[in-house]
RNA sequence: GCGGGUGUAGCUCAGUUGGCAGAGCACAACGUUGCCAACGUUGUUGUCGAGGGUUCGAAUCCCUUCACCCGCUCCA
């Protein structure tokens, strides 16, 4: 299938548009018109059934170390700043970075420092990032390089005194990068950005500065005292959030696979560190089994568990479900969900204050004055455990699922086109989207036959009645025929007509979307009949 | 970020050397047919991605910019 299909379905049919399109749109960003909300929608509430809302606390459901309480929570979007300095998020790319055209590298712009040399009526700027131990020769041996000067002529090389910053560099076309091998290959500083910042207070200054939140996750964290304290659940338990994230992406592409503004699902586990293996097996696998429930096809997930050495120490698993988009190349797969085990990394952070990642076991990361380099709240954020009297800090299984990735996978593996006979029985090309009826925008449609006769009477009823239980639609326009393609590539899963027989024995039909059958039912078996098929 | 391509009606696309903005489909109304998109009649639809320049005149030539696609890079 080509991508270039699907974007245009879901143009003319109202699944997603371009924001802002008639501003020449926006990079990153995506808005779902009257079928996408459905669809989307129709994913989320799975999603919040399947895993919150319908949870069975009191059964232990096939694979899970034992029952388990579910719970859900709605935080803000932008938090206390600190919240993001302690996950880390702020650390990572809040710097000003220049990257080397050629080499292809990117350097802390602080912490590119160099000297200037003059050879041969030429002052460059010898650039470098060794230790400073090694700069004096590094800068050396690359400024003789530079020159094309052989040792015993390095007394034609002149370095002035002191080593500066690249900080404090005007013009970075005179400036020989770490790694280059001719000047001005590094870009201008540019200041690099995941998360997206924002100024809380009409008049705030630097200190106003506060964040829109990467992901979910640290909402559930920072709440996890809270919903202890204000419920009555026990470990193990899970909490569940959706909500929006924003990433400044730096290549934003795919459709809407890379998005700025992204929905996600995602659910922090809490349990007993001795169990924390069972449970993140137990995770892996139901979450698996969900997007084939709904229909994506199992040939095309794969579960992709990260090798040793690509977790982070304190964790013994992360796993990513992966699908086989049909933007990327044969055998490769994008990133729908990940599962990974945390320990007690987050909780212990949002106690203590950001740890090293790379410290083990793991330590507070600390500046150069030895304190805290980003303090913790200070509270006690360990579970005790009433019946044991143990008191611990629980591990982690984060199950995190992208709501738009969903759906747009889902929308992917639904694309189909097939040849079904025309009324002469000529083969026509047909474009529809077997979604899932779970997700599908539209459960049914509702046709009379044609506009006379009492049949459109009894097809309004017959809406009406539905109107009540799904989203259906009514349509009395045109050849039936016509109808009844356009709501194949809207996914209406059944169609239902009215026709002349129906105004006397009161039966209709109803067609199946993936296999053009129709099988005929009183009227008041409709409703039944349409339930049970959704399932 | 770099390189290449594309941008004209809701969709797919044509538009000659610079000379009145087009087609098919879709959509709407009426009629016809009466269970799987191509019937008839009538009708609607355009900042030619945006801004600037050249020109008597620009969809067309030049500059800038935005968005999308492909490849590389990145993926924190």
């Amino acid at each position: 299938m080509e991508m270039d299909k699907l974007v245009s379905l879901c143009k003319r049919r109202g699944f997603l548009f371009q924001s802002s399109e008639i501003y020449g749109g926006i990079q990153g960003f995506w808005d779902y018109g009257p079928l996408g909300v459905e669809l989307k929608r129709n994913i989320k509430n799975a999603w919040w059934h399947d895993m919150v809302s319908g949870h069975d606390e009191l059964t232990q459901l096939p694979g899970a170390p034992s029952t388990y309480e579910m719970t859900g929570l709605d935080c803000t979007i932008i938090m206390h700043p600190q919240v993001w300095k302690v996950s880390g998020h702020y650390d990572l790319f809040h710097d000003f970075m220049v990257d080397c055209r050629t080499t292809k590298r990117r350097y802390r712009y602080d912490q590119v420092r160099g000297r200037w040399a003059n050879a041969k009526g030429q002052r460059i700027f010898v650039a470098t990032i060794v230790e400073a131990a090694e700069e004096h020769e590094d800068t050396q041996r690359r400024a003789m390089k530079f020159f094309k000067l052989r040792a015993k002529n390095a007394t034609q090389l002149e370095f002035e005194d002191a080593f500066l910053s690249l900080t404090e560099i005007e013009n970075m076309q005179d400036v020989l990068g770490p790694d280059a091998k001719e000047l001005g290959t590094l870009t201008a500083p540019r200041e690099f950005n995941l998360m997206f910042k924002t100024i809380i207070g009409a008049l705030a200054g630097e200190e106003g500065t506060a964040f829109l939140r990467p992901e979910t996750a640290q909402g559930i964290f920072v709440n996890f005292k809270n919903v202890l304290d204000s419920t009555r659940v026990k470990l193990p338990f899970g909490i569940a959030q959706t909500g929006k994230s924003f990433r400044n992406e730096i290549t934003p592409r795919n459709f809407t696979f890379r998005s700025r503004e992204f929905e996600q699902m995602e659910i922090e586990f809490f349990c007993h560190p001795d169990d924390s293996s069972k449970w993140y097996q137990y995770w892996r696998d139901r979450r698996m089994n969900w997007y084939t429930a709904l229909g994506l096809a199992a040939e095309r997930l794969i579960l992709r568990e990260h090798a040793e050495d690509e977790l982070s120490h304190y964790s013994t698993g992360t796993a990513d479900i992966e699908y086989a988009f049909p933007f990327l190349p044969a055998g490769e797969y994008g990133e729908l969900e990940g599962i990974s085990h945390r320990g007690d990394f987050d909780l212990r952070s949002h106690m203590e204050g950001k740890l090293d990642p790379n410290s083990n076991p793991l330590e507070l990361e600390l500046n150069e004055h030895g304190k805290p380099k980003h303090r913790g709240s200070g509270k006690d954020l360990s579970y005790r455990d009433d019946l044991t009297g143990e008191k611990y800090i629980p591990h982690v299984i984060e199950p995190s699922a992208g709501a738009d990735r969903a759906t747009l996978a889902f929308l992917c593996e639904a694309y189909t086109e097939d040849e079904q006979p025309d009324e002469k029985g000529n083969m026509q090309k047909r474009i529809v989207m077997k979604l899932h009826p779970r997700i599908a925008p539209i459960k049914a449609a509702i046709f009379p036959l044609v506009k006379k006769d009492g049949m459109p009477e009894l097809a309004k009823k017959i809406y009406a009645d539905l109107k009540q239980h799904f989203n259906v639609f009514y349509d009395e326009k045109g050849a039936v025929g016509r109808r009844y393609r356009r709501q194949d590539e809207a996914g209406t899963p059944y169609c239902i007509t009215v026709d002349g027989q129906s105004v006397a024995d009161n039966t209709v039909t109803i067609r199946d979307r993936d296999t053009l059958e129709q099988i005929r039912v009183r009227v008041e078996e409709v409703l039944a009949e349409i339930r049970k098929r959704i399932g």
